[in-house]
DNA sequence: CACTGAAGGTTAATCGATTAAGATAAGACA
DNA sequence: TGTCTTATCTTAATCGATTAACCTTCAGTG
């Protein structure tokens, strides 16, 4: 491998003056400057990045830390963040598959071991002190899906509730009374959250929701199809149905084929978070589009950003809010 | 942060100590080395990866070059890979997005800056020469989805060609005659391969394969819904299509169905690759299923082996046969 | 008892960059 | 002409680890 050294050699010059043309210092004549990038493109010379972490105490790369990488929902973030990773030259870190707050810790702490610039983290299970701690070591730290006020500057996520109120509003306008929730057992804020939207939205409007019309199942194709058959069996009434997610919306389309029951003719059905699959679906899905792309790449913008010591902007939050995305499962009654 | 001489200063040894029981190395008596760890423990400390990386010549992490994350096909080898890695403790460095040779040259080489101390790259469009001329250099360096003779060892791949003729053999043994191929309009080998394939099964069973017979797009949904139109407005006849992949293979279902066309009562309709979305369709799609996680754990552990200068298996490839998903979107006729 | 050899440490060079501090030369100005 | 700037470079220290080479002990041996 050529170093720095044998660059200066070659150049006649010092490796101090080579190390100021690399990063365009000051103190170096016009001619060297020229002389010494041609002898560098001659040489094929490419720096030394572990050197150059090792005294500037940072690494080039931009660390990620998400959940389920084969989650098309993470696998659209990993992908936009790569993209501006990229426009920036610097290399993604990843660590996907955190599934409890040990391995959360543990994804975060090696991407710290390798001095990333900046880090983009996706946190259920660490509690808000521990991120709280982490933002304060690590300027270019940002946290995505989640909002923790005493770092609103560094938190990207979605507006659920007013995601929820949106679903309950499109059915609603669609003349639908009977609403059936099929909601996810995942013990995070976001069901929560988005069931309170729906429920904010039908208290407004005199609509009842009673318990026996949400069922609660793990948030895939499978729990949808099982929290679906619960439903029907108990001979609940609907004619809609709000489900968690996009998958679990597809195993409610399943399920209700199976009993001879027409979407969107018979029964409404909408999604949440517009992944590939509610494009896939038969019907083609209506869901709430979630604007993944856009958030992954303001936070990759954002803590690129901070990395280099811009301040934030003060209390600045970066909100985002999901839009209705109707296709056709849902149908005027 | 803390670094050896400090964990060297408070336990009364040198740094050369306190380095040989960080990396279990001989000359360091048990008390001593008890002793080390404890005061290691106790000050938290955690090596710096770039000064290790610098002086070793190599870093920890393993360098991953793929196509484009989103596709779920690869979010999964991705997912594979990342698994083994964190089991061995090695960061993944990751890549994604290269689309034409130049971009992933760019890839590998920002990779090799990197010093990373394996790379699984996943390759279209550099040619032979190149990929070898890289082995040479890279130790750890391992393909997937691809075969090179001269690096056999270093290759993970799928034999398509067996993949084609056993699709063939699925729907031909369920007395299909007149078989369509919607094949893929990109330029690798594998759609060569996986119709030479089917067309060796058909020849072999003088069942005639017409050009008229065969339509070709783009490998996702649109294009399967756009070739399967093109098939029916010049009235080909068949009983089952062969799709290259299980996106396209939904494609052709909602064209299918569009007018009104039952799979599989009236059409069985096969997939390749078995991603989640085959799970998803309705009927469930009969595919072939591509063994992506283990070839993808397969190539990590190969890579990482081979990084530690294992010389590898004489002239072993590893190569992966993919296998019949027999599902509920073909049927005997 | 002097000598050998292993066991257990230490010292100092090294990896390849960055950068503060010092050196030199050329031009400006009185 | 002598002095002061300024522009341009060079020298050498530094980042935090690893490791070859060297230095002590001390038990064992003839």
């Amino acid at each position: 491998m050529i170093t720095i050294k044998d660059i200066a050699k070659a150049a006649n010059v010092s490796p101090a003056t080579v190390s100021r043309v690399i990063n365009d210092g000051p103190k170096v004549g016009l001619k060297t400057r020229e002389h010494v990038k041609r002898v560098m493109k001659n040489m094929g010379y490419r720096p030394n990045i572990n050197a150059r972490a090792l005294v500037n105490k940072k690494s080039t790369s931009l660390g990620l830390v998400l959940a389920e990488l084969m989650d098309p929902f993470f696998a659209t973030y990993a992908n936009a963040i790569e993209t501006v990773a990229r426009e920036s030259s610097s290399q993604l870190l990843m660590s996907s598959g955190s599934s409890n707050a040990k391995s959360e810790r543990d994804a975060i702490e090696t991407l710290l071991d390798h001095r990333v610039k900046a880090m983009i983290v996706h946190s259920k299970f660490l509690d808000n002190e521990t991120l709280i701690d982490i933002a304060r070591t690590v300027p270019g730290f940002v946290l995505i899906n989640r909002y923790i006020e005493e770092i609103s500057e560094r938190c990207v996520w979605l507006d659920n509730v007013l995601g929820g109120y949106k679903m309950a509003e499109h059915v609603v306008k669609l003349g639908h009374r009977k609403i059936a929730i099929i909601s996810s057992d995942f013990d995070i804020e976001d069901p929560r959250d988005r069931l309170q939207g729906i429920r904010n939205y039908l208290q407004e409007h005199n609509i009842p929701l009673p318990d026996s019309h949400i069922a609660i199942a793990s948030p895939n194709q499978q729990g949808g199809e099982i929290a679906m058959r619960e439903l029907l069996a108990s001979q609940t009434e609907f004619t809609a149905v709000l489900a968690y997610n996009d998958a679990m919306a597809s195993g409610v389309m399943n399920t209700l084929y199976d009993h001879n029951m027409d979407v969107p003719n018979d029964v409404s059905v909408m999604g949440f978070d517009d992944v590939i699959l509610a494009q896939y679906c038969r019907p083609k899905l209506t869901t709430m589009h979630y604007p993944i792309k856009l958030m992954a790449s303001t936070a990759a913008t954002i803590a690129l950003d901070l990395a280099q010591e811009k301040t934030p902007a003060e209390n600045r939050s970066y909100k985002f809010v999901p839009t209705i995305m109707a296709r056709h499962s849902t149908k005027k009654i």
